[in-house]
Parts: structure tokens; C-alpha cells; sequence
DNA sequence: GCCGTTTTCGGCCCGACTGTTTTCAGTCG
């Protein structure tokens, strides 16, 4: 697929723009076409060309740039864009702090043409002098070498959402606080985090910024002012902290969630309306009287829109499906009723069946399944086929003596290299759900991963599809597979697909969620535990699955036991509610 | 460059903080 590609080369064009001081709503068309390009589920060589110029931002000449990429492998904008800007400028701007106007005024006066060069320039403290550049801000931009050089990328959610949690809690401790929220990118559960935003309320403004960048773990701060200040965490996460009065609380909500896109989509209708947003209400242009924004529906509601859930706002349909009432009733924590990932002690689990069980109970579930692996995986302690049915027999003793809770037998049966499976069908067939996933042979080619994968669906009792891209957030890129053959087999098949919600996993991707549910593809989010406290990463598959615009309906394990027991035994041919 | 229940031209989201400035430009989100 092409799409990421085509994001940067949109991107790299309107950093060049901006390089060559270009206007800038020109700039803007490039940045938003690339971010919607980026967050497109489907495969943009496929798309017809009425297809493309529906696009958000895309319009007649940013397709025929598409058409021209995907036809020639380049751009000729780009291109020439590329001889008429000093190589390694971009690289500067990439420096916090360093901007357009900067890169070009460091490359005009003193030919810097990446950030080594600058980074000794500074050193020597030869930038200062240059119009607008003393000392402070050749210290600033030593700053921002720094801190690119340590790696400010975006961190796995799993990360940084604990941390985020815990300032919360410390936070609430200052005097005087009131509301606090977290917003931004955390709140809309992106699965890659660049910073933390933290939005309150307080009757001490003041204080509440003493006692924020005092804060254990800050390690260095950025800025601090009476409404917003900065912290660096010494992890390198940023912090950013708004304070708002109470009567916006509801409107700087609104607008710290984000995302950006989305926002100015939300502005654009309000200004039709006579009507000005900003982070401390909304105003009718013609008085400049305030008319909202002590809630967050307030927004929505005055530029005529239903509420829209943080996880959606992503300027990827939600304004066009909430104008035609079409938004969906996304899936909850609470319509989860069980867990069919997971592991016991027979494996690599660390706990015994009974003790899964509990666990389970005490989070409101009417069944888990027990998925162990297969033999295959020998560093897991995977089951050889006479242990598995051993323990099926362990698992129907223990749900004579359950109530109104049930454990389905299972396995996570191992994909081999050749797309053969480690159990035999004869043990399979006597399962209540077989999950089955790929852990070994990851650089296999793309059409041999698919392969494998399609041929483990044709299995008859075959389920389950776990993380069926193996991706690990920050360590592994997904395997390359044809997704759209993929999911064609899934669907033909009727075998579900998993949103494995280990917060390094989160497998599916949102993207793909939603991809699998417009094919009519059942999912199943489950949290792959291996020890009771992983129970709780369901809130990120969850989370996920909202991403992906999934309602309950979409997903396996939102059944009750009645049906979910009728739907598996409905038998092996059909493997679909 | 996109886009249109005011528009095919003329708009395009909005404000905080910093540093270097005597009133603002640059950067960021």
C-alpha cells in the first residue's frame, strides 16, 4: 500500500513550502491531505477517482499528484521542489523550536545545511548576532538538538497512559484544583502518544503551576505561564498543563482533545453560523457574546451537531456521519461480558484455571476461554495434543461446580511456516474455541505470510485470527501481509478477527477494525492474559475498537453466555453468530 | 490547494508563550 508514501511526499511538499515562505493555507491543504491520506483505511491505489476527490482535502489537483505518484513511483512537484530548497533544511526545521523563517535565515547567512552543522555553530556561539537570535535562543535551540537527538517519537498508549494516570492522581492533591481532565490524544486513546495534555480548573491558578512544574519526575521546564505551562518528564515525555475558568471548561475540553483536523472542521461550521469558537467558549460573531461552553456538548450542539466521542474525532468521516445522524453507538468497557484469549499455567499463563476464573468474575465477566499454546511454541511451554485434552477434561470438571460462569476449552494453536497448524483436527474439533495466530518465520515473504494465514482460516475449526498483523508498537512493524486477501478470507470463511489488546499489540490497529467491520468481518477483543492483572488491558482493545467505530454488534464477546454458548454450538461450520 | 444553504472567487481556526522586542514575529499545538 501506497498511502503512508503519498503522506510523506504531501508532507515533505508543504514542509518545503514552508521553507520557500509559500502561502500558507497552501501549506495547510498539503499537511491536511497528507494527515487524511495517512489515516485511510483502505488502499488508495483502488480508489476510483470520484473516490479520491472525496477525500477530505483532496481535490482535482491533489489527484492527478496521486494518480501521477502511483503511475511513476514520484512527484514532479516534489521533485523540483527538492533542487529548489538546500537538502537537509527540513532536517533543521525538525529541531523544536527552529521554524520556516529560522532554517532559512541559518542557511541564508551562515549555509547551515543540517543539524551537525548547527549543532556546532551553536556550540561556538556563532549564531548569535543573527536578527531575533541571542543568547537565550541559541540555548534554545542547543535545547532542541538535544531533545531531538534523545528521541521525542511517539511512545506506545500502554506507556504513556499509566504516567499520565499518576500525574492525575498527584494533581488532584494541589489546593485549589477543580476540574481535571486529561485531553489531547491521550483522551481520543491514540495508540502512539507524542505528549501529555492535561486541562483543569483551579481557584489558584498560580499555585497550581508552582506545584505542577515541581512535580516528581519533571525533569526540565519548558514554559510556564498563568494558564499553560510545560514539563519534560524525565522518561522524555512532555507534559503540558492548561488552566481554564469553569465556564470554559467544556469548550478548552473540546479543543485540547482534538484532534487538530477535526477542530478546524468544527470552527469552519461555526463561523457559517455567525458563530466563534476558541478554548473559552462559543461567541456570536455579531456581540461577541458568549453562548457556550461551560460543557462540551455545548460545542456540538451549537454548530448543530450530535456529541461526538473523543475516539472518533479525527476528521475521517464522524462531522459527515454525525450531520446525517449516522454516528455509530460505539462498543463500552461495560458491554464486554468475557475474555477468549487467554492463558493459564498449562502454558506460559501465571496462574491456575481457577484463579483465572475469580479473577474474571470479580470484572463482572460470564466466561473466559482457555486459549494455551500449541506445542510449536517450545519457550512457552506450549501443549502437546494429549495435554490439551487432559486439560479439557480439567475444564469441564470445574464448570460443573461454576454458576452462572463458563470456561470454553480452547488453544491458541501455532500457524507453522507452512501454513499448517501444530494440532491435529481431531483434537481442534473437540475444542469450543481454537484461536490461531503466528509466532514464528515473521520474514517470510508477503505472499507466504498470507498464505499461511489464509490457509489456517480454511481450517473448519478455526475461530480466531489473534494479532493477526504481529506487530509489537515501537519494536515490530506488522508482518507484510495482503490484507485486503486477508480479509477476504475472513469474511468468506466466517472466521473472526482479534483486537489483541496488549497495549504493545493493540492488534488489529484501529484502521483495520474499521476496514474489517465495513466487510461485515466479526471481531473479538481480547487482552492475550498471562497474568490476572492483564485482565485490565481491556480498556485499550476497547478503546480500539471505538477508533475503528465498532458497536457492540460487531463483536463476539459482547454476547452474553446464552448466546454465545448458541453460537458455538451452531457447530463448526459456522463459525459466526 | 480546497471548497461552496451567503461563494466558482475569496475566503481559509485561534490563542499562549518566549525572546527580542518598545509592539511584534516566530513557533507551537
Amino acid at each position: 500500500m501506497k498511502n503512508q508514501e503519498i503522506a510523506r511526499a504531501f508532507s515533505e511538499i508543504a514542509d518545503l513550502l514552508e521553507l520557500k515562505g509559500e502561502n500558507p493555507f497552501r501549506i495547510r491543504a498539503y499537511r491536511r491531505a497528507a494527515q487524511n491520506i495517512e489515516s485511510l483505511s483502505r488502499d488508495i491505489a483502488k480508489l476510483s477517482e470520484d473516490e479520491l476527490t472525496a477525500i477530505p482535502g483532496i481535490g482535482k489537483d491533489l489527484a492527478g499528484k496521486i494518480r501521477e505518484f502511483l503511475s511513476h513511483g514520484s512527484m514532479e512537484a516534489l521533485e523540483s521542489l527538492r533542487q529548489e530548497v538546500p537538502p537537509g533544511l527540513t532536517g533543521i526545521m525538525s529541531v523544536p523550536g527552529v521554524g520556516p523563517r529560522t532554517a532559512r535565515l541559518l542557511f541564508e547567512r551562515l549555509n547551515v545545511r543540517d543539524v551537525d552543522e548547527l549543532e556546532a555553530l551553536a556550540r561556538e556561539g556563532r549564531l548569535q548576532g543573527l536578527p531575533g537570535i541571542r543568547k537565550k535562543t541559541e540555548e534554545n535551540i542547543l535545547r532542541g538538538i538535544e531533545m531531538l537527538k534523545r528521541g521525542r517519537e511517539r511512545q506506545p498508549l500502554g506507556k504513556v497512559l499509566p504516567v499520565a494516570e499518576d500525574i492525575i492522581e498527584k494533581l488532584k492533591g494541589v489546593s485549589g484544583i477543580g476540574k481535571l481532565r486529561l485531553a489531547g490524544s491521550l483522551r481520543r486513546w491514540k495508540e502512539t502518544i507524542k505528549d501529555i495534555d492535561i486541562l483543569a480548573t483551579s481557584s489558584e491558578p498560580q499555585g497550581m503551576m508552582n506545584a505542577f512544574v515541581r512535580l516528581p519526575g519533571v525533569r526540565e521546564v519548558l514554559l510556564k505561564g498563568p494558564t499553560k505551562s510545560s514539563v519534560i518528564l524525565g522518561e522524555g515525555l512532555q507534559v503540558d498543563l492548561r488552566v481554564v475558568e469553569e465556564g470554559s471548561f467544556g469548550a478548552a475540553l473540546q479543543y485540547f482533545t482534538g484532534s487538530k483536523a477535526h477542530n478546524i472542521r468544527i470552527r469552519e461550521m461555526a463561523i457559517k453560523r455567525g458563530l466563534k469558537i476558541n478554548e473559552y467558549g462559543v461567541f456570536r460573531e455579531e456581540d461577541g457574546k458568549r453562548v457556550g461552553g461551560e460543557k462540551e456538548e455545548d460545542v456540538y450542539r451549537l454548530v448543530g451537531l450530535p456529541y461526538i466521542p473523543p475516539e472518533l474525532r479525527e476528521d475521517s468521516g464522524e462531522i459527515e456521519a454525525a450531520i446525517e445522524g449516522r454516528l455509530p453507538r460505539l462498543v463500552t468497557l461495560e458491554d464486554i461480558r468475557g475474555d477468549l484469549h487467554v492463558h493459564s499455567k498449562w502454558s506460559d499463563g501465571s496462574h491456575d484455571i481457577e484463579e483465572l476464573v475469580t479473577a474474571a468474575r470479580e470484572l463482572g465477566y460470564q466466561y473466559i476461554a482457555i486459549t494455551d499454546h500449541s506445542k510449536g511454541l517450545g519457550i512457552a511451554g506450549g501443549l502437546t495434543p494429549e495435554e490439551v485434552l487432559e486439560q479439557k477434561q480439567e475444564v469441564d470438571a470445574l464448570n460443573k461446580k461454576l454458576r452462572g460462569f463458563r470456561v470454553f476449552t480452547g488453544a491458541e494453536v501455532d500457524i507453522r511456516s507452512d501454513g499448517t497448524l501444530d494440532l491435529p483436527d481431531e483434537v481442534l474439533k473437540q475444542l469450543d474455541f481454537v484461536v490461531a495466530s503466528i509466532h514464528s518465520g515473521f520474514r517470510q515473504s508477503s505472499r507466504q505470510l498470507t498464505m499461511r494465514l489464509v490457509s489456517a482460516m480454511k481450517n473448519p475449526y478455526v475461530r480466531v485470527i489473534a494479532h493477526p498483523t504481529g506487530r509489537i508498537i515501537g519494536e515490530r512493524d506488522a508482518y507484510e501481509i495482503d490484507m485486503k486477501e486477508f480479509m477476504r478470507v475472513a469474511k468468506e470463511t466466517k472466521t473472526a478477527l482479534e483486537i489483541n489488546a496488549y497495549p504493545m499489540r493493540l492488534d488489529l490497529s484501529d484502521r483495520h477494525a474499521r476496514e474489517a467491520k465495513r466487510l461485515g468481518i466479526p471481531i473479538v477483543v481480547n487482552t492475550d492474559t498471562h497474568i490476572v492483572t492483564q485482565f485490565k488491558y481491556m480498556r485499550y482493545g476497547v478503546a480500539i475498537a471505538r477508533r475503528g467505530w465498532l458497536e457492540p454488534g460487531d463483536i463476539i464477546n459482547t454476547l452474553n453466555l446464552k448466546d454465545l454458548e448458541r453460537f458455538i454450538n451452531q457447530g463448526v461450520s459456522v463459525k459466526k453468530p
